[in-house]
DNA sequence: GTCTATACATGGATAGAC
DNA sequence: GTCTATCCATGTATAGAC
């Protein structure tokens, strides 16, 4: 059947991508992931391009589905914290980041892959930029941020950081730590006093032009 | 000559990783940017491996030492955001960013490689953590935040951000805009007044237990 | 829709002349 | 140290049988 095999090979581009990078991603090793004939990839697809282009949208979907209903219950930027780190580390097992991580780097100097790999870092980046704007505009915080800018931030330093994971998973986990720490002192000013919050306000207004 | 042919390969590899993507770096294409034959990248680094490693540790320190001397004379966070804006702008253009990117998609799946790109990207953390811990201690959020796990978080960000500008570089400019807001914040905060700034670091003693 | 076979290009790596 | 020539593996893509 037709969408059997089509899906067995969106699976299989995804997985040979976490398992072998987009530099060794390959008709071959794709089919061999998907256990199906190599010539089908072109049958079905007509090129690697397409094909990879496909996965990465296929992909990105599947995995934003399954955040949006829970996403949209978030209140708090304490919340969003707590939850962010539950995705994180489910998304981690899940290969997601590494997939874009490598599209990313293939897309660079692959003009046909560019608009697929943005769009499906898209599917990720409207639903962060839902919940920040969210969270933002009942915060303190929420006059000097850009809640547009801070959701591709997120997205785009997750994939930095899944790739420095990969040389070095020390690092990167004290890197995550440093900015959780960052992410709970900005949920503090969320909860500071009203005279405090005046003079930070204040303070704020006069500094932060540009 | 042979240093002079090394070098030549040296260079041609980096520019091959900026201009070709990993996936497209190979022998032919860096013998043929670097203007030399094909054959020399065996005879010089014995296998692809280990010219991509040494380009990487070549192209690190190159660029690394331009800044050294200056980054030692900053002192405050103000400082240090000015001028981390104008080494971003040149290192943007020299590709440096893009040829790390590049290099830590491939070591994902690429243990010889792996050591190698922690090493390139280790030597521009160590400079980051350096003047990160000398500002950071002279300032009230000093008492809440890591600089060794902010530099590699700072590191690894850049790269993510980098490789997001090649697919959609106006939301990398917008995630740009939206982190340097959010740390001129955090610049604000260093010249908040005393009392204010008590009231913040009680609540954030409170509140930063983690 | 799927398989086998195949053409044709590219890439890693080595041998041996110069 | 450098060049030519070459081997062999891998990769994209297509043709044609089933």
């Amino acid at each position: 059947m037709s969408a059997g095999t089509k899906e067995k090979l969106l699976e299989g581009a995804l997985t040979t991508l976490v398992e072998q990078g987009i530099a060794k991603t390959s008709a071959r090793s794709i089919a061999a992931a998907a256990g199906v004939n190599q010539a089908l990839v072109f049958y079905h697809f007509g090129s690697m391009d397409e094909l990879l282009a496909a996965a990465c949208r296929h992909g990105a979907e599947q995995r934003v589905a399954r955040y949006r209903d829970r996403l949209q219950r978030i209140g708090t930027l304490a919340e969003l914290l707590e939850f962010g780190r539950e995705m994180h580390a489910q998304e981690r097992q899940a290969g997601t980041v590494a997939i874009l991580g490598q599209l990313l780097a293939g897309a660079q100097t692959h003009p046909r892959l560019a608009p697929a790999t943005a769009a499906g870092l898209e599917l990720w980046i409207v639903e962060i930029e839902k919940v920040l704007t969210r969270v933002l505009a009942a915060s303190p915080l929420g006059e000097f941020t850009d809640p547009t800018g801070l959701a591709r931030a997120v997205a785009a330093s997750f994939v930095g950081l899944e790739l420095y994971e990969g040389v070095d998973p020390g690092g990167a986990e004290r890197a995550l730590d440093a900015l959780e720490q960052l992410a709970v002192l900005a949920a503090a000013v969320d909860e500071l006093g009203p005279v405090a919050q005046r003079a930070v306000r204040h303070r704020l207004r006069r500094t932060a032009r540009r």
